[in-house]
DNA sequence: TGCTGGCACTCAGCCCGTGCGAGTGCCAGG
DNA sequence: CCTGGCACTCGCACGGGCTGAGTGCCAGCA
């Protein structure tokens, strides 16, 4: 009914006023500035009815209506539409990430831009290595019987790892190492590359067998391992202006934010084909975000999502205009990663 | 005199006090919780001195004495030495340290104890360029035309970037780049680099003159460049626990955090022979850390150092205990970078 | 049936006056 | 040169009263 429809339009107006003025909002402030067609105590039932089925809510009982995680859920699943960003928007996002020089770069240009338009603290989660595809593999001799391993990605990502040989390695047999490896891991998804080790032992010299099955280990052992991505994080300073927020302290939220395992759980857990995927309050699993929401979305070139990006702040936030940076910035990063 | 040195008791009486407690401390409070020899009536008169040579203050009338920046500083040079760290706390160091895997492994895991040690926030400023040595540089082909040059340094740094060439460039030709670069850079310290491009250009055969010239700009435009010294951050969420020392808000100090390149200047100012360089609240040249107070010191492996690393904090910390954690952790990572 | 104006009620926040206590400076005496 | 005593200052915590925003409810009206 036209009934029903007129309360969507008062909790959307309440978490648009709530958004800016950071005042709980009454009947009267609503129905001055909004044309809603209706008188303030009809608001004030509408009201009534939202709070009782859980939307909104009041800080105390002289007080205004503040939005729950529920009313923001609900705005943000129907009652908005992304924002387009200006045209300023779009060409500080074209600046700020055009000149890049490597992946790092690339990656922390990102992060400060994302902080910078959307006001909030913006994290960045490097191209997960399981689905990138080697490029090329380095071998070089530091020490007697020491190698240090590098891995270059197709996405620009450089790992490198430390072999200790059980045994002297001569100088040969690392050039051999190399060609070997590369002609078997080049092009291969890091996802496979475990499974090539023990073609890898196979076509080996024999003299190699030892050096290869050490180094084979330590290359499933670190690369193909998931767990030690990483993550980029900027923009922490914009917690500060927000830290009205936060009532207790700011402190859960930037512990939170140095477990970056936390964090990268969250913004990893996008692979929802493009969609901007919001986390409002209480709907994230973990406790010292649950004054907090999340956006996030996946970035990658083409149709594999390479990794995840995305904002966390206040309940409180501008969802449209938010989820519409996240989402612009995560494009433009893809087709960069792409060209390069 | 033997007042003069009593006054100086009393003043590092009071550090000690209201670094612990926070309260600003009375004469009363003094004289019970030192042995200080007189009556309260005496300590007011030193602390009369002691005020009217601006080494405390009273933040209102009826208080009690808090250290000034300059009392801080006398404490500091002349009342305190650094306190030993105990068992726990070296063993925590080395365990902490223990097993890391790669540089950046290495000072992610130097900041987080740091931080955890002190309380504060920590800083680690990766290996300066200028002052380690090629070990290799790899080339590889991305494209057609375009070349990553990857760099790896002494101290386990690894850098990267991407170069556009003029033309398409041959299979063969970035074999013989790799081994001709190699061959020249070598051993040599970045700062020597630049240096080494003409002697580059002449040795190269004809045939790669046009790629040789790109790459080497491309090299020493940016691997000489001492700017892009990186920073690691970690501890942040110490600040909250310190907020109550940082009246207006964390915000300048967070943006300063951010903006690396602040506390890179504060940090690298170290060469000053392995000594702990501890700057006090207004002694900091940027406004934002007028409030706070920096210990840094430097590491390397031998008598070179690296890189700086340290702390930022409220001018209310201890110092004693807070040099001694920084020297150590540094000596440590020397260590450790000197091993890999 | 649904909207509206009116009205009584609630309660957080602000202003203010008061009393308390910690801490000081000064002074006279040892 | 140190000490105990004493008067003084002033921040802060406490409590009461007022204000105003905002609400819920109700009776009347389209």
């Amino acid at each position: 009914m036209a009934h029903d429809e007129r309360r969507l339009q008062v909790l959307r107006a309440i978490v648009q006023d709530y958004v800016s003025t950071n005042d709980p909002v009454g009947s009267k402030a609503l129905a001055e500035r909004h044309d809603l067609g209706v008188s303030p105590a009809t608001i004030r039932n509408d009201m009534a009815v939202l709070e009782e089925q859980g939307y909104i809510t009041q800080p105390h009982t002289s007080a205004g209506r503040v939005p729950t995680d529920k009313g923001y859920r609900l705005f943000v699943d129907r009652l908005s539409a992304l924002k387009p960003l200006s045209v300023a928007e779009k060409r500080a996002i074209e600046r700020f990430l055009d000149g890049a020089l490597d992946l790092h770069d690339i990656l922390s240009r990102t992060v400060r831009l994302l902080a910078q338009l959307t006001h909030q603290v913006a994290v960045v989660q490097y191209p997960t290595l399981s689905r990138s595809a080697v490029r090329h593999l380095e071998v070089v001799q530091v020490a007697i019987s020491r190698l240090l391993l590098v891995l270059i990605t197709d996405t620009g990502r450089v790992e490198q790892r430390l072999v200790d040989c059980p045994a002297d390695v001569d100088r040969d047999d690392v050039a051999d190492l190399r060609a070997l490896l590369n002609q078997t891991f080049a092009g291969a998804k890091l996802s496979d590359a475990a499974g090539l080790v023990p073609d890898l032992l196979e076509t080996a010299p024999p003299k190699l067998r030892r050096l290869v099955a050490g180094v084979g280990a330590a290359l499933v052992e670190t690369l193909v391992e998931p767990g030690e991505d990483r993550l980029v994080v900027g923009g922490t300073a914009n917690l500060a202006r927000v830290a009205v927020d936060f009532p207790g302290s700011l402190r859960p939220l930037l512990e939170a934010l140095e477990e970056q395992v936390v964090v990268l759980r969250l913004i990893s857990e996008v692979d929802t084909g493009g969609a901007v995927l919001v986390r409002i309050g209480e709907e994230n699993a973990h406790e010292a975000l649950s004054g907090a929401s999340v956006v996030s979305v996946g970035y990658g070139s083409g149709d594999r999502a390479l990794g995840g990006l995305g904002i966390v702040g206040p309940t409180r936030m501008d969802y449209p205009m938010n989820m519409a940076a996240v989402r612009a910035v995560a494009r433009y990063v893809g087709q960069i990663l792409a060209e390069s």
